[in-house]
DNA sequence: CAAGACTCCTGACGGC
DNA sequence: TGCCGTCAGGAGTCTT
């Protein structure tokens, strides 16, 4: 599931190669996945537009236009972009056809992606909340305990912090040897300011590493798998022993999401939401 | 306000 | 071998 570190590299990969460059035609394969205006407008919208800029907010990606219109897109589960061919046809949802005979692939296996065109890249994000590649312990302190949730449905909540998904959350957790059950409420300065080291470390190291791809659906744009899963520390790893202590990995659920802890470096909480 | 259920999708996987 | 049920998961929506 690409998520911050994924579509990082993703826009840094793509970003000399998009820049300046003008969308001479856009096709839509698949209708769903253009959220807004409607696939005809969408296309219709573009065509003739340069690309100015290629920036990533959150997991979304945004392209700002020579108009000042934004294509902004979120690749969900498995969505993925790709400059020439893409590997596989059939999962071209978009495709946009670029000056000097390249274009650019939204390919989308489940079809859960999305991608928008509007006057400002906020329309298409919403409300979310602040990106945590430089999150200041102090703030996010004040933010946990002026909630009472449990803490990694919380850390998903993209209005809450933009960018982490499930494996970022439980690697996280872990390095803070924080349990995702704590009450958000109940979190001490001296957690706050360790999870907030262990979010913004967690994310330089996946970025350095460009990503995590343990399944066939995340791939740069370069056709590279990411190199970070071989340095998870607990996400997919249950049943294996912790590198840190030793003990046994567990999954559960929480919140409907399948979230891996070491008993041992995360202590359940007495108080879990 | 918090949290659970349900939905959208399809490939992968376990069971028989 | 092959069919079938189940699951995963980001985010929006609805219900409790």
């Amino acid at each position: 599931m690409p998520e911050l570190p994924e579509v990082e590299t993703i826009v840094r990969q793509l970003r000399p190669r998009l820049t300046g460059r003008t969308v001479q035609r856009a096709e839509v394969r698949w209708k769903r996945t253009v959220s807004r205006p409607s696939a005809q407008q969408f296309c219709a919208g573009l065509a003739g537009r340069r690309i100015e800029a290629l920036r990533r907010r959150g997991k979304f990606f945004v392209f700002d236009l020579d108009d000042g219109r934004a294509l902004v897109g979120h690749l969900r589960m498995t969505g993925r972009l790709f400059v020439g061919r893409a590997p596989d046809e059939a999962f071209a949802r978009v495709v946009f056809d670029l000056d000097g005979g390249e274009r650019l692939v939204f390919s989308d296996v489940r079809k859960f992606g999305r991608l928008a065109l509007v006057e400002r890249a906020e329309q298409a994000t919403g409300a979310i909340g602040p990106e945590p590649l430089e999150l200041d312990g102090g703030w996010l302190h004040a933010a946990l305990r002026a909630r009472r949730r449990r803490l990694k449905p919380l850390l998903l909540d993209q209005t809450f912090l933009a960018g982490l998904g499930n494996i970022y959350v439980d690697e996280s957790l872990h390095r803070a040897r924080l349990h995702p059950l704590r009450a958000s409420d109940r979190v001490t300065r001296p957690q706050a300011e360790a999870l907030a080291g262990s979010i913004r470390d967690t994310l330089a190291r996946a970025i350095a590493a460009e990503g995590s791809s343990f399944d066939v659906f995340y791939r740069t744009p370069e056709g590279q798998p990411g190199a970070f899963q071989d340095e998870f520390a607990v996400y997919g790893r249950g049943g294996k022993a912790c590198r840190s202590c030793g003990a046994t990995i567990r999954r559960l659920v929480v919140g409907q999401r399948g979230t891996h802890v070491c008993p041992k470096c995360q202590p359940a909480p007495r108080h879990a939401r």
